[in-house]
DNA sequence: TAGATTGTTAATCGATTAACAATC
DNA sequence: TAGATTGTTAATCGATTAACAATC
C-alpha cells in the first residue's frame, strides 16, 4: 500500500477463512474470462462467487490493490495475482492412495488437472492392480510411494483408504516427504508439526444437513409437497 | 438448565461452529463404545475427536448437562443425545444424482448407511444404465426422481453431475420436494430459502493446501528432506 | 465535473480458550 | 473428606458487514 512491498512474493498475513474463498473467486474469474469479459465488478464477481460484495472486497484487499476504482477489476490481472497467491502458477503433484471407487473417482475428476495439479499415481495395498491406468493415472503398488514421491517432488498426498489404514499410510506418506493431506478417511489423523491436513468428512456432511433438515420438518412433515 | 425443558425435542439454538463437530463427537463415541468404554472424560473425548477439551465441554454444554462432575461422560447416554440432536435416530432417505465415477463411489460408501442414511437410488440422465444396481442401490433414469423423491420421502440429496447440469438437477431437487443439497459439482447453486445447500469442493480443497504448501517451500525447497 | 466503484474503517457478531467454581 | 472433572464465565480472538471517504 505504501508502495514499500516487492511485486514478486506476497508477505502478507491473509485471514484463514480469506484463503478458503480465494479457490472460489478464481473459479468466478474463469467464468468470466470465457466469456470474454475484460472487466468486471465487486458486485458481479461476488454474485458469480456466491458471496457478499463486501466481504470479497476485504478479501481481495488483503492481496494488494487490483482494482480500479469507478472501473472494477481487470478479469485477466485479477485473475493471475490470485493464482499466484495461491501458488498454482506452478503446478504440484499429487499422489491419491487408495484405488478402490473413490480414489477412482478422484484419479478421474478433471477439475484437479485443469486446476493446477497433476495426480502423478494411484497407489493401492493390493500390488495385482499395479500397473493398470485410471483416466491416464497409472496404479502403482503402495511400496513404491517413497520412491515416487521422491522422483515426482510429491507434496501433497490424498487419502482414499478405509478409515482403519488411514493413520499407517499417513506415517508413510509424512515419512516420504509429503506435507499436505486431503484426507477422505473418516479418521482423526495425527501429524507432526509443519504438515497440514485437510479432512472432506462425506457423512459427517450429510449429518449437518439432517440437523437442520429434523428442525424444519413440523410444518412440512403431516402436509408434504403443499407450499411448493 | 433450570428444569424447564421438555425431555422431548431440543429447543435451544446451537452454534453452527457446533454443529458441524457434533458429527464428530458421534463417531470418536462409537470408536470408544466399541471398545467398550461405558464412561469418558472430555479430555479422552475430545482427544478422540481432535479438538480441545474447553471446545467440547462448552459445545456439549449446548445440549444439556449429559456429563458427571468428577466421573465424566456415560458413553452410551451421550451418544444417544448426541444423535437425537442431530436427527439421526430417524433414517433419513436420500438420492444420489449423477451414476458417474463419483456417485458410484458416494453409492458405495458404508458410511452412510451406518449413521442414519439411506440412499435409496442413483440417478442418471442416461436411460440405459436405468436397472443396475451399484452396491445395493438401484439407477433409475432422472425423469423418474419426482416420483421416488414422493414415494421414499426424501429430504436430501446428493449433486454428483457436471457443473453445467447443476443447477438444473437442483431446480429440479428442489420442484420435487427435496430441502437439503450436497453439493459435490464445482458450481455455486441458487436455491430459494429454506433450502440448505452444502458443498464439497476439491479442487478448492487442494488449492487450500496448495496455498500453505507454497509458503513452507522456501527452506525445504532445495534441501529436500532434509530434516525428516 | 458527475457518476461509479474500490479500499478501508469501525462496529458487530460469533467462536475459541483458559480458568475456576460447582459438585459428584 | 479429598480428588476429579464438569459446566460456565469472561476475556480474547478472528470474521463479517455496512458505510463511506478516496479516487478513477
Amino acid at each position: 500500500m505504501s508502495g514499500l512491498e516487492a511485486s514478486g512474493s506476497p508477505l502478507r498475513e491473509i485471514p484463514e477463512a480469506t484463503v478458503a474463498r480465494l479457490p472460489m473467486y478464481l473459479r468466478a474469474l474463469n467464468a468470466l474470462a470465457d466469456g470474454e469479459r475484460l472487466v468486471c465488478s465487486s458486485d458481479e464477481l461476488a454474485a458469480a462467487a456466491g458471496v457478499n460484495a463486501a466481504k470479497l472486497r476485504k478479501d481481495l484487499s488483503y492481496l494488494g490493490s487490483y482494482g480500479t476504482r469507478g472501473v472494477g477489476y481487470d478479469v485477466e490481472l485479477l485473475r493471475f495475482h490470485i493464482a499466484r497467491e495461491i501458488g498454482i502458477t506452478q503446478d504440484w503433484s499429487v499422489v491419491i492412495v487408495g484405488a478402490g471407487h473413490l480414489g477412482q473417482a478422484l484419479a478421474g475428476f478433471s477439475g484437479f488437472t485443469s486446476r493446477g495439479f497433476e495426480i502423478v499415481a494411484l497407489l493401492d495395498a493390493d500390488p495385482t492392480l499395479a500397473g493398470q491406468q485410471i483416466a491416464g493415472v497409472p496404479i502403482h503398488d503402495f511400496a513404491d510411494m517413497p520412491a515416487i514421491v521422491a522422483e515426482r517432488r510429491v507434496t501433497i498426498g490424498v487419502i482414499a483408504v478405509p478409515a482403519a489404514a488411514a493413520q499407517q499410510v499417513t506415517d508413510d506418506l509424512v515419512a516420504a516427504g509429503v506435507t499436505s493431506i486431503l484426507n477422505f478417511a473418516p479418521a482423526v489423523l495425527s501429524v507432526p508439526t509443519g504438515v497440514d491436513v485437510r479432512k472432506v468428512d462425506l457423512s459427517s456432511e450429510l449429518q449437518i444437513l439432517a440437523y437442520h433438515e429434523s428442525r424444519k420438518g413440523a410444518a412440512a412433515d403431516n402436509g408434504a409437497e403443499a407450499t411448493a
